[in-house]
DNA sequence: GATGAATGAGACTTCATTCAT
DNA sequence: GATGAATGAAGTCTCATTCAT
């Protein structure tokens, strides 16, 4: 069972900076009938271009004028969905991740000992996360939100202490099934950190020195679950 | 002796400038005396302050007028020691990290099973970066790194590439005796993963739930390190 | 409909934005109906503003700010019309003498006697530049010419050289029928120099000695032109 | 019977814009022993100095931190020898023009046929003026002049309005002799005119078509004082 | 007298936000 | 609903001027 996959896809090719106008539009909207549809087609187009310009240059220097020339919408369009731009943030952050919970907290209740479940792990992360636009929210999030510090609390309220708690629950279980050792589930952060320093490395480090993430993360979890000696 | 003649010059009527310099600012009291030696003091005291901007507020958002207010200096001032905001910011990066390139190879040519050395890697990671400044400048460098591609590069190559050759010589080594699988030492990543994590969390989370470095290194690196069944 | 969402992002302290837009200034009364009409009107108001503020100050010393001021419109709308201020200095410019040049160069095909085309030239120099903004315009581009090579390239392309070799012709056709000697042809600038000449001192020294131009172009061409003794 | 060169003449190198530092001085000061003489050179070379800042940049754009390092003393030496920017202007055209009236003068009191004195004239202008930095001072006075008007009295009081009777009085006696219109000595601005057409072109368009002035402003007096038909 | 580090007013320019059309 | 022209607050950076050394 997998998690409908991120909305937001459309990658406009890379923006030239302050170049020629060009072309502007993404081309006339697509046909849907209903207003509504067409309404939420705009609030995901902008959400989209958002992203882009976001991930970009970051919150503070992305333009409201770009992220509108590239949703192919007017800047005051953006103004009749989000109430202004940190808004926009927060939405873009809350429609991106809040999906992801509850399959993570589906993966987190399985009853399967701990190296059987890493490969679904890894793949979950690298399919729902790594290889999506998501990977570029919670880069976003990491870099972005000590500034936003309601987001980080909605963050922490809605998406990650779920997480962790499936994760430690998880945990818990494999520790009494002596597959762990307890002090594991005290830090289910543990588990995440590969993944998400293979998405800071990406965005910093990539072209330098390319990372298997797959293959990272498969090795963690070989170590870290890996049958051992009774101490 | 300034020439006497006559000013024959209009005022222009809109045009002010000379600046009422007011006396030099009292600041966290000037005692140093030669010349150099304030030179010095005031360069450490805007890239500290510098710090404390970038940090709260990010690098964008952060103003070179508040730098200079907390840093007890006039804003040109900035001006005398760093060529821009953005080289301020390169700077404080280099200024922060490079000294801790060399501790940290050091501590790479240890000839010592892993699972001893481990107790050391996690006061070196906790007195030298997390309890520091650096583990601010750290936070900048994944928040930020990605709009300063000049920094990035820089950082890869005279400290991170430096660190991961350190740390990958370290495990091939302990591979070699075989305390580690030789899979380790392909993603040095995997080591330093928990700390950056604890790093990114503090910043985010902290209030939330807070989290105990130490431990959670520690727990993390005697999985990794401990004794394991011949396979 | 905005989305309805709870705030989740502290406003940061510092940080306003968030202009009062203020009602839409009234300047000299807005009567031009069409979206194009206001908007080529407001185009020029800003280039007469600027001919003001750059003649009264020079272009260095001018501020945008007077000039937005002078046109009725705000900082920022004179960035919708002009990349930056030397585009608009070079706009000023350009918008002001491409015009005369077809005038100029109908003048110059003329077959007539020099001496009797001689008050036709004066009546065109005062009626068209000297009577005009064209006469604030010149004197702009010879104070300022020098630190815009670009626009003096371009002057002399498009305008001077045209004009140049318009007044050439004229003389060549006038020496070849014995008017004038071969070698005032050589010069054209000579025909121009006492109207120059009376743009300068009208700008400097107007009011301590008033200047006559008609009179002095006249007496000048006379002379210039005079029936002459066969040498 | 020539006047004193002007003493403005080292022609420091051209300036790189915001180059690297290289060697600020203009080597160690030239060993004149008494402290008059030294003070005097100082002035001097502050002088210089400025007449090629402002020259190639215009009073407003032209930086005193460059006429410093051009002259080879510090910033602060400026004001000891010239109130502040303003008075530092005016005494370089002062300083650069007050010599040449008395010449003028004493040329206008000549009691020879116009044409036989035209050459000298131009021969005067040339040597004393085209071919000096006075050139490049009389151009500052024609770009800046205007926003001077103190600078532009004084120079009208001082220098112009003796220039003028002195050339006013030749023309009236050659008029006397029926060498030249009485007209003419109405407008002595005209004489002067191609020479003055000259310096702004040299500044303007010279490379992109040369002009020669010397025979430009012998062919005007030959026109002007040839020997014509009585009326 | 000479220096040059320091000052701070002010300029240009950007861009989130508004609102008449 | 949608648009995009207009606004103006605010930020970075410059540079004339001062003054402790």
């Amino acid at each position: 069972m997998t998690t409908s996959h991120p909305r937001l896809v459309r990658k406009a090719p890379r923006r030239r900076r302050r170049g020629t106008p060009s072309q502007h539009r993404a081309g006339p909207a697509p046909q849907s009938s209903t207003r509504q549809e067409r309404s939420a087609a705009r609030r995901e187009a902008i959400l989209a271009a958002a992203l882009d310009e976001f991930s970009a240059r970051g919150f503070e220097a992305a333009r409201l004028d770009d992220v509108a020339k590239r949703a192919g919408v007017a800047k005051g369009t953006i103004y009749l969905y989000f109430r202004d731009k940190e808004s926009l943030f927060q939405e873009l952050v809350r429609a991106m991740l809040t999906p992801l919970i509850g399959t993570i907290e589906a993966l987190g209740a399985a009853e399967v000992p701990m190296n059987m479940l890493s490969d679904q792990i890894v793949e979950l992360f690298v399919r729902e996360v790594y290889e999506t636009r998501r990977k570029d929210v919670i880069r976003l999030m990491i870099s972005e939100g000590r500034r936003f510090p309601k987001l980080a609390e909605f963050y922490y309220r809605e998406v990650l202490s779920r997480i962790i708690a499936a994760v430690r629950g998880l945990l818990r279980r494999a520790a009494a099934r002596g597959e762990v050792p307890e002090a594991l589930a005290e830090f289910p952060q543990i588990i995440a950190a590969p993944g998400l320093i293979a998405i800071i490395w990406s965005g910093l480090f990539e072209k330098f020195e390319p990372l298997d993430v797959r293959k990272m993360m498969k090795t963690h979890f070989e170590l870290l679950f890996a049958p051992r000696r009774a101490p």
